[in-house]
DNA sequence: TGACAAAGTGACCGATCGTGCTCTTTCTAG
DNA sequence: CTAGAAAGAGCACGATCGGTCACTTTGTCA
């Protein structure tokens, strides 16, 4: 049962990978396991229909956006620092895990925004997790806490400027990219650890 | 030759309505042409290729995004109330102007970026041009004017807003994400006409 | 080592894709 | 009104799509 665990992970990396370029609906079968090595019908060996694989993919694409970005913060106290780290190293998910593609995550949710079923539900949890898991860092960046609110604004401008990052130095070819996203969310930590209690 | 012109436009409107929601791949010819109302082989009276009626649906996207964002405050004095203005349009273009796809202008940058071609020749072109205004519009924001730099930082943040806005509003289910879009906007805007000369 | 399940192959299915062809209808200009 | 052009219909094409099935190979465990 070893082997197949393998091929189902090489497979489910190949159609993120595709899937980041194309979108889901542009990842066909063929080409997916062409690039695996193994034959299309090999794939249904691992998964029940293209769907179930596209759910794999969100899946696999989710945990590894959270070991990337949130793993390396974890072990740090809540605060400042920790944000700080979370916010650069979701600038390099952005530009160095997927360097030929950009986010997946923005390319799937602008993809699935607007399409009802369980490929957009299981996103919109997980996005909502990782929002909570914000919420909470912003709340407690400051002694007294921020409010709910302060903590959902700021964690709009952040969400926004990693948004705006992507499309500087993606669509625009702004190389600047990365230092205009950081200097945008230095100013908002700097305003929002200054708002009065 | 006035009706093969009417035509023409009601299939880029179709195609453009459907590439916002299912992506320019997405877009089948046989779709569109029966939501038009004329069989696939008229729809080659019109187009070269699918290639070339995309062309023609990115052209048309960038033209109303003009009409309906900027033609509305051309009227008005350059400075803050015009800003606001281009703002609130820019907001009411993703909201109301394509309720049922989100913003195609959005849509087809995440899907063109990674993409090389005159499909994307064009979207950075119109795109480019647009932050050109954009830029001269944040210079003109105060007296003495905003450097390039400080205009960069401001258009910057401006666009992360309205790409923040849709994603809590369609991906997020956020029904504040109008309010926290214009008052991180306005904040911008108070902070920026403060900077010192 | 032998048996059985898991993994993988190749041929094939019906549907749909973009596109070319010929033919008919419809509009428009003289 | 009429002739010619523009607009559109209908059909067929090769390719590719997701998916099935019978079969062979490979891996695993008693």
């Amino acid at each position: 049962m070893r082997k197949g665990e393998a091929t189902r992970a090489r497979i489910v990396a190949e159609a993120a990978r595709q899937a980041a370029l194309r979108g889901l609906t542009g990842v066909s079968l063929s080409d997916v396991a062409d690039a695996v090595g193994i034959s299309k019908s090999g794939l249904f060996k691992h998964f029940e229909s293209k769907d179930d694989m596209h759910l794999a993919v969100v899946e696999s694409v989710m945990e590894r956006f959270s070991d990337v970005i949130w793993k390396p913060a974890e072990g740090l106290p809540p605060g400042r620092a920790r944000l700080e780290v979370v916010f650069e190293r979701w600038l390099h998910w952005c530009e160095e895990e997927w360097p030929d593609s950009g986010c997946p995550v923005t390319a799937l949710s602008v993809e699935l925004d607007d399409q009802p079923g369980p490929l957009r539900d299981l996103l919109h949890k997980r996005l909502q997790g990782w929002r909570k898991t914000m919420l909470r860092e912003f709340r407690a960046l400051r002694e007294p806490p921020l409010s709910e609110a302060e903590a959902q604004a700021a964690y709009f401008q952040m969400k926004s400027f990693i948004l705006g990052h992507s499309d500087s130095r993606r669509m625009m070819g702004d190389a600047d990219a990365h230092r205009s996203a950081t200097a945008a969310f230095e100013a908002l930590l700097d305003r929002t650890c200054r708002i009065a209690a």
